[in-house]
DNA sequence: ATATATACTATTATTATAGTAGGAATAATA
DNA sequence: TATTATTCCTACTATAATAATAGTATATAT
């Protein structure tokens, strides 16, 4: 039931731009350094974000990475699902055809609660929201 | 986020046990063969149940094993965390050292939600409520 | 006694994850 | 135009976890 470096690290790195939304590119090297992963696998997180549209990138000198829209207008679920893969617990959950007997199946109700609860907490939280808590609480730390 | 096979298998096969409640001991073999698992793998998933103290052992011909209390007094959180290991999402919500930052981590906020809100799922639910929705949904079917 | 069941422990094959590595493409700027 | 800083792309690799399989020992009903 855990969620993968990949996913933890990804939602930092996005976090961050999300932190320096308006204020110009962020290099990988900066958030790299400040968190201590390397920039070559933050690259190959970042790419995953690009690719699914949250992220823009822009190459050479002074480039680095922006958010594609505004920090209220992404979802911490459609994040995470992009990094992670689908929220399902148990692969039944949305593959019908995963087990003969899902049809009637009570455990896979339990699955299946397990999952919505985890996307109702994941689709009602934005990016903005983390930044407006990360101020409130008056400091800007999150690394996990 | 996926949960393991290890703890869909356990979960089933103290279900099994939870349908059978009263009636003597459910023999691995008859789980093994409804389920198509091998009894030598329930052996071992059924040995972390029994070590947990929600399952008892009779060994010898017409042996098998039984609930060690009633259903109702057993919530699917525990067994699943006992298959499972700890809920939580991520390391840092129950470990406190596992990151420097972890005392203003917003991030961090968020993975607490994930896994207190799949834990109140788990802990609401006993073997006897699922008992109930199979014999409701007219079923007994429940493989996932 | 025998057969049937659990108990224990070691081994292995497969897969996923996390991370490294090297070089290509792009663009700012001196 | 040359240099340098950055992203881009793809291949590789080491490690660990998972999902089993296997063999033998122990207990007990009949």
């Amino acid at each position: 039931m855990k969620l993968s470096t990949r996913t933890r690290y990804g939602i930092r790195a996005i976090f961050e731009l999300a932190l320096n939304y308006g204020q110009g590119p962020v290099q990988l090297k900066r958030i790299a350094e400040k968190q201590e992963i390397s920039v070559k696998y933050l690259e190959q997180l970042i790419a995953v974000l690009k690719a699914a549209g949250f992220v823009k990138s822009i190459r050479g000198p002074k480039g680095g990475y922006i958010l594609a829209k505004q920090p209220a207008g992404i979802k911490l679920g459609d994040c995470v699902k992009c990094l992670e893969g689908p929220l399902a617990v148990v692969e039944c959950v949305n593959n019908l055809h995963y087990c003969k007997r899902a049809a009637d199946c009570v455990i896979k109700q339990v699955w299946t609660q397990i999952t919505e609860a985890t996307e109702r907490v994941l689709q009602s939280i934005t990016l903005q929201d983390l930044v407006d808590r990360a101020k409130e609480d008056g400091t800007l730390n999150y690394q996990i």
